[in-house]
RNA sequence: GGCGGCGUAGCCAAGUGGUAAGGCAGAGGUCUGCAAAACCUUUAUUCAUCGGUUCGAUUCCGAUCGCCGCCUCCA
């Protein structure tokens, strides 16, 4: 039985699909602004664990992912590269998928731009309008909360007592709406910025009608899950909900799930701290995609995780003993036959992972139980109790398990930091005992990984090429 | 100002009203000429602090301190 905390009823609950067998999600993906940095791809590994352990559970699973290719900071940095929209958030799509597949993630069925459902947006605000959940105000459409019963009701927003510390910030962007809390369908043509012709006048859509428009698209207008980043509660999800709902009368999502925030040294994530780190830094600084993608899974996604470059390093150990263990299985030349005490192991393991991940995603003991495996089939292995028959068995499980995971595998990484500076160490001091075709080997052996040393009076510094 | 979450060994982290999973690092060992790698074993009388409830609390309640989130764009 795989149970969910579902958001909506505060509460974690049996899953099951609206269809047996079948499970229809959909993901609020990046918007392609920019690479995307660590904490975002924690959201989406989740997602990619929970569509893999749907799939292991037996799940016909049809997810969908957007790309949000149109909003205001699309617009200003696209206009000043002097690109195209579609031209710009391209790129930033094309290096999105890049870094996803490096992190071993699974795509999605279907991948949707926003921009390329226009049509379906205004065909919801139209069906918003005949239901009178909207006004029009200096050439934008609105959607009125107070005509929607239940707004809130994802979210349990107190709308009454909490606006006063926040009310200047609010009035300050929000005068032309006749409530705060009111949210823009779409957005009245500006001077100088992209936008489309339609029933609705010249404009570009609102961030929240995007979501609505492609999950209900592809999904229907009733679906199983909905996930994204905590922080997406409110409004994006709220908001989506009040579209749907309003438009259709229907229920729109049964499974809310959110991944929570990923801390960076007990700090949040910010570029003034320095501790603002994208994917891509990660791998410049030799981390493998692989570890980054274990350290990210290996808290359960309700709960923050306190991202650290100690927790990484760790991390990239511990996958190598993963990849070890899962290639001296592999390499095993065992007698015929099969152990009494094996099958009961891979029983134990299979219960223990299925138990944890039944649980709400618990990666962590999911994890754990992969270790208790890892080291009770090393210590069957070493009184040589692993047969063939056994091996087999051993290995598909190794296999189940990395269908979910997939931290088994090759680990590629450029050469950490701190084995770099090993390395130099290690030169200077052939050097100082003038060993210098020793010096001159580690010297070749950095330059050929494009490490270039620059002799200083302080020492000797480097950098990568 | 309103609402909510978290604080477990050097680091990451699970968990529970009955006495602390797992990983990394550390220590010891097997193997090895020495090492490395690999493997095995081991590592918290204690769960932010102070009170309370209880036969018993890390787990429940209250207070304090610290960190974080939402209320505004955000994964």
């Amino acid at each position: 039985m795989f149970r969910l905390y579902n958001t909506l009823t505060n509460q974690v609950e049996e899953f099951t699909p609206l269809e047996p067998n079948k499970v229809r999600m959909y993901v609020c993906g990046p918007t392609v602004h920019d690479f995307a940095h660590i904490g975002n791809f924690r959201t989406f590994l989740f997602a990619d664990l929970l569509r893999r352990y749907l799939k292991y559970r037996g799940y016909d699973v049809h997810h969908v992912m957007n790309i949000t290719d149109v909003d205001d900071k699309i617009i200003r940095k696209s206009i000043e590269k002097g690109q195209g929209l579609r031209e710009y958030t391209e790129i930033y799509t094309q290096y999105f998928f890049e870094d996803f597949d490096a992190l071993g993630a699974e795509r999605p069925e279907e991948v949707l731009r926003a921009t390329d459902h226009i049509p379906e947006m205004i065909d919801i605000i139209k069906r918003l309008r005949e239901n009178g959940h909207t006004y029009e105000s200096e050439g934008s459409t609105y959607f009125r909360i107070g005509t929607l019963k239940g707004y809130g009701k994802l979210s349990k927003m107190n709308f009454e007592g909490n606006v006063a510390g926040a009310s200047d910030r609010v009035d300050a962007d929000e005068y032309d709406k006749e409530n705060v809390r009111d949210f823009v369908l779409w957005k009245g043509a500006k001077e100088g910025e992209p936008f489309w012709e339609t029933e609705l006048g010249k404009g570009r859509p609102g961030w929240h009608i995007e979501c609505s428009a492609m999950s209900m698209k592809s999904l229907g207008e009733t679906f199983d899950i909905h996930a994204g980043g905590i922080d997406l509660v409110f409004p994006h999800h709220e908001n989506e909900i009040a579209q749907s709902e309003g438009a259709t009368g229907k229920p729109f999502v049964r499974y809310w799930v959110h991944a929570e925030f990923l801390m960076v040294e007990g700090q949040k994530m910010s570029k003034s701290l320095g501790n603002y780190f994208t994917f891509r830094d990660l791998v410049a600084k030799g981390y493998s995609p692989r570890a980054i993608r274990y350290l990210l899974l290996s808290a359960p996604h309700h709960k923050q995780l306190n991202f650290t470059l100690e927790g990484l390093r760790g991390a990239e150990s511990t996958v190598e003993r993963l990849n070890d263990f899962r290639r001296r299985l592999a390499e095993l030349t065992p007698a015929a036959g099969a152990s009494p005490g094996i099958a009961e192991l891979i029983q134990n393991a299979r219960a223990s992972f299925e138990g944890a991940l039944d649980d709400d995603l618990n990666t962590a003991q999911a994890l754990a139980a992969i270790h208790d495996f890892v080291r009770e089939t090393n210590a069957a292995m070493a009184r040589e109790e692993v047969r063939t028959e056994d091996q087999q068995a051993l290995l598909a499980l190794v296999d189940r398990f990395n269908a979910v995971f997939n931290v088994f595998g090759e680990v590629e990484h450029e050469l950490l930091d701190s084995e770099i500076q090993a390395l130099i160490d290690e030169r200077q001091a052939a050097r100082k005992a003038r060993n210098f075709a020793r010096s001159d080997e580690i010297r070749d052996q950095l330059t050929a990984m494009g490490i270039l040393l620059e002799d200083t009076k302080d020492g000797v510094r480097w950098r990568r090429k």
